[in-house]
RNA sequence: GGGGUGGUGAUCUAGCUUGGUAUGAUGCUAGCUUCGGGGGUUAGUUGUCCUGGGUUCAAAUCCCAGCCACCCCA
């Protein structure tokens, strides 16, 4: 049963997310903080996202595979960078019924020490690389900040995927490609633009050479991380002494990486789309595509129905995802504001006056527009979808252009972050000190560092005024 | 790490200052009537008042301790 919102998007944008998602039925809380239910409504959204990144995860030859959820704490603790980073948000098991463990284990907050414990007695030939493998799974972080829906949970859906290759080029060019596909996930299912880009030393991956990004823009001009992928070097090779013996008969170690991508992402997508009536989804994630309401009057109803449930034959047989309400018992009204509320891209009402004249009335979630068409011209309701899909990521695409400000001086610089929350791009020094000033000047951080060879917007950096080496986008993070 | 707010039928909520039979709405079940943007009505239905302790003849209410959730700030 679902509720009216009660708080509106630009009043308190916590607080809407937490209330759209709840009263859209997508998710809601359990007992556990940071441990939310996905409900079917949310979760389908999820399969559908985990379907398609799939998909490109297998067209890259990338196998799945699964691995334990517990890790020892002395393989967990092999990679000294990684569990400095992991340490302080680690859930532990220390008891097997009411025995204390010799060991204790850790509920795996990423996969990367127990996949490779595997890989250093997999590979001992260059024969045997590359290694390829993914696993979809859920992650445990324990985090003692604020948590939020999808965006920031202790436990974590997702996938992450760990290759390792002969040669620092494939590592590397795996790792970007990865990132690449991440934004193709996010920009043609979810209709969300991104910005592709390095993490700074200080954002990067706990034991990661380097990290790759994709960046989304929330309406309020915080920027939220959709998904990472990392180049590790012999980072992880080095001490799970991961090595093989190349073709000139020489041990080497082998050359990493891992990329992950979460249900983070929906939250985004939420977040960048959602309005005061609720959801608004993309065609292609909407568990709904097109909503019929037949606006049943007294008298001869059963005419309707049969014309009505021609439709949605019609629909179905069109491979869309179409659902007919003809309940009795809500009114065509109360309807309405239901299916808004949960973000079904296309409404389609059937009364009498449709029925009489052969047609169907259009009505569109996102743009809010409305037609009424013949029922002959119902098969392009798919294109309609797929144009709707289009416009979405166009739109928010040119929202998100004009929300970066391209900054060259200090006092703009920290004004624009700190006051308006911005988000601006800049040259920049690239210093973890610097960066560190930046966050205390000003509550944001580096975002990521633009890999476009395109001319640097300014010589020096703008906050310290050394040297600028890159050009870099900063904002809050959410 | 610091702070704020809150926890009462399935849900939201009143009551708490000033202790004395648990308030209203929503939902849910069954009708009737409605139906083109959340309609009306009749009957029925639901409570460890977060937990533990204390004060008292009597605690949802006062006191102490704890748990949990949501939010804000560093």
């Amino acid at each position: 049963m679902v509720e009216p919102l009660k708080t509106r998007k630009r009043d308190d944008i916590t607080q809407w997310y937490n209330e759209v998602l709840v009263a859209s039925e997508a998710m809601d809380f359990s007992g556990v903080k940071g441990f939310p239910v996905y409900r079917p409504y949310g979760y389908f959204m999820w399969e559908v996202m985990q379907k398609a990144l799939d998909e490109e995860i297998k067209k890259r030859n990338v196998k799945n595979a699964y691995f334990p959820l517990l890790i020892p704490e002395s393989t967990l603790s092999k990679e000294k960078e990684h569990i400095k980073g992991f340490n302080p948000e680690v859930a532990w098991v220390t008891l097997g019924g009411e025995k204390q463990l010799e060991e204790k284990l850790a509920i795996r907050p990423t996969s990367e020490t127990i996949m490779y414990e595997s890989y250093s007695k997999w590979i001992k030939s260059y024969r045997d690389l590359p290694i390829l493998i993914n696993q979809w799974n859920n992650v445990v972080r324990w985090e003692t900040k604020e948590t939020r829906l999808l965006l920031r949970g202790r436990e974590v859906l997702w996938q992450e995927g760990h290759c390792a290759f002969e040669t620092e080029k494939e590592a590397e060019s795996n790792a970007r490609e990865m990132g690449l596909v991440y934004k193709k996930i996010m920009e043609e299912v979810l209709a969300v633009p991104v910005l592709f880009g390095k993490k700074s030393e200080s954002e990067k991956f706990a034991g990661a050479v380097s990290t790759y990004t994709v960046e989304a823009i929330l309406p309020n001009n915080f920027m939220s991380q959709a998904g990472t992928s990392h180049y590790l070097g012999e980072n992880f090779a080095r001490p799970f002494d991961i090595k093989y013996l190349d073709r000139d008969n020489k041990w080497r170690f082998v050359q990493q990486t891992s990329w992950g991508m979460a249900m983070r992402a929906l939250g985004i997508m939420i977040m960048v789309y959602g309005d005061d009536k609720g959801l608004v989804l993309p065609p292609a994630v909407a568990p709904i595509q097109v909503v019929i309401i037949p606006i049943i009057k007294g008298g001869d109803s059963e005419k309707l129905l049969e014309y009505v449930k021609k439709v949605e034959k019609l629909l179905v047989g069109e491979g869309i995802r179409v659902l007919l309400d003809d309940r009795i018992e809500y009114s065509p009204g109360w309807k309405f504001n239901e299916y808004d509320l949960k973000g079904v891209p296309i409404k389609l009402e059937i009364g009498e006056r449709e029925l009489a004249s052969g047609s169907v009335t259009l009505k569109f979630r996102w743009s809010g527009a409305k037609k009424t068409i013949k029922l002959n011209s119902l098969q392009s309701l798919k294109d309609v979808l797929k144009s709707i899909q289009k416009d979405m990521l166009e739109a928010s695409k040119k929202a998100s252009e004009d929300r970066i400000v391209q900054i060259k001086d200090r006092e703009g610089f920290v004004s624009a972050l700190k006051g308006e929350k911005n988000v601006a791009k800049a040259a920049w020094c690239g210093r973890i000190e610097c960066e560190e000033e930046i966050k205390q000047a000003t509550g944001a951080t580096s975002r990521l560092i633009l890999l476009d060879k395109e001319k640097l917007i300014s010589d020096v950096c703008v906050f310290c005024g050394r040297k600028a080496e890159n050009n870099a986008v900063f904002a809050k993070s959410y």
